[in-house]
DNA sequence: TGTACATCAGTGAACGCGCGTTCACTGATGTAC
DNA sequence: TGTACATCAGTGAACGCGCGTTCACTGATGTAC
């Protein structure tokens, strides 16, 4: 494991050419990435509660005693993880219609790891610390904001309107659907909303 | 508190006068249906995972040993409390949008400990045993029958996808409000969904 | 009805495990000359 | 440029706590006669 880090420096080295900078803390700052990245994926995929520190250390490529010189607890990691994960901007402004298809989509149900992390953790985030709560209520902004901008509807207040519901909607159907132990209600319940949806925009 | 318990049993063999009634089954009855209860209420305030064994017994005015008397561990009860929960009916059909405007008011986001499982359980249900999530489903599938049931709709198919989408939305819209650390767009957040769904409806 | 015995729901101490967190140590990075 | 020393990111063993679960025991319930 320490090999494979090694090499990864050197070739971030090799590619950089600075003179007298510094490679581990380059190093310790693609380190620090790589657990945001590992947490990102192991708690939408898995809840903050259910991942361990170590969990998440392993899946970095490190062991979990140096955690703590990035992050000053679990909590914190978890605050530092919907941070980053809630800034990730949609590419392109999207249609309402056409974000809701591809969010109500069965691949998007069965892979919650690399999926929306509103979905996956904003029922969880409730009980969070505060800095986690703020990210969270950043990135609930953000959405509607971005939504409202996608809907065609005749004026600005309409427009928050159909993002407000439609957002609702599509995080709930998506839980429902995540939840349930039936495909079928599952399924029915991607497609009925996807169209409620369709209805109003 | 023992004390406590007695009492409450002596007063329930008065109130019956059953000749040989085993006392201490009907007490221990009493006593399933209390550890149900608090279960219940705590877990829908704080989640399956943040409530102890030892702090239902105690709500229920016991203690934890013996706990496994009534329940064969933790995740049996998690079942067995959506199962109680989950089934307790609706009195009367109501109008979806009267329905709605109750669901999504400042008093149902503010009190989950006697509010909505769904809204505040089923996020968390995904990760639990098939029992919880067979029993959470069933719930699902009544809800989405009983809000047809409420919708005025065209046909019998429009109202169904009323029912889905308007309760996707609703639960959505509370886990939202519960999250949100800015009370205004909590607040945003249930009235513009309320809305949506009275425009949708 | 009263008495002796058996049952068993509930008690509370104890167990074991997992997890967040700490810490002494290592060895590569980075610096001073 | 090369050498000696200081720094510090990461390692992995260990700690401590909380929680689910177990268990020997108690004393009231329930039964047999």
């Amino acid at each position: 494991m320490m090999m494979i880090m090694i090499e990864v420096k050197r070739a971030s080295s090799r590619r950089r050419e600075i003179a007298h900078m510094k490679v581990s803390r380059e190093q310790m700052v693609e380190n620090r990435r790589r657990i945001l990245e590992a947490a990102g994926r192991l708690f939408r995929a898995r809840g903050f509660e259910a991942v361990t520190v170590a969990e998440v250390m392993r899946a970095a490529g490190l062991t979990h005693g140096g955690f703590y010189g990035h992050f000053r607890s679990k909590d914190d990691l978890i605050a530092a993880t919907l941070a980053e994960l809630v800034v990730a901007p949609e590419p392109e402004p999207t249609a309402l219609s056409d974000f809701a298809a591809r969010y109500l989509s069965p691949g998007h149900r069965d892979n919650p790891g690399d999926g929306c992390p509103v979905a996956a953790l904003v029922s969880e985030t409730i009980r969070q610390a505060p800095e986690a709560r703020a990210a969270m209520t950043e990135g609930l902004r953000r959405q509607i904001a971005r939504l409202a901008d996608g809907a065609d509807a005749v004026d600005p207040k309409a427009a928050r309107q159909a993002a407000i519901g439609s957002w609702a909607a599509m995080v709930g159907a998506v839980i429902f659907a995540r939840m349930s132990d039936d495909p079928d209600l599952s399924d029915e319940v991607l497609a009925q909303t996807r169209a409620w949806i369709a209805r109003g925009a």
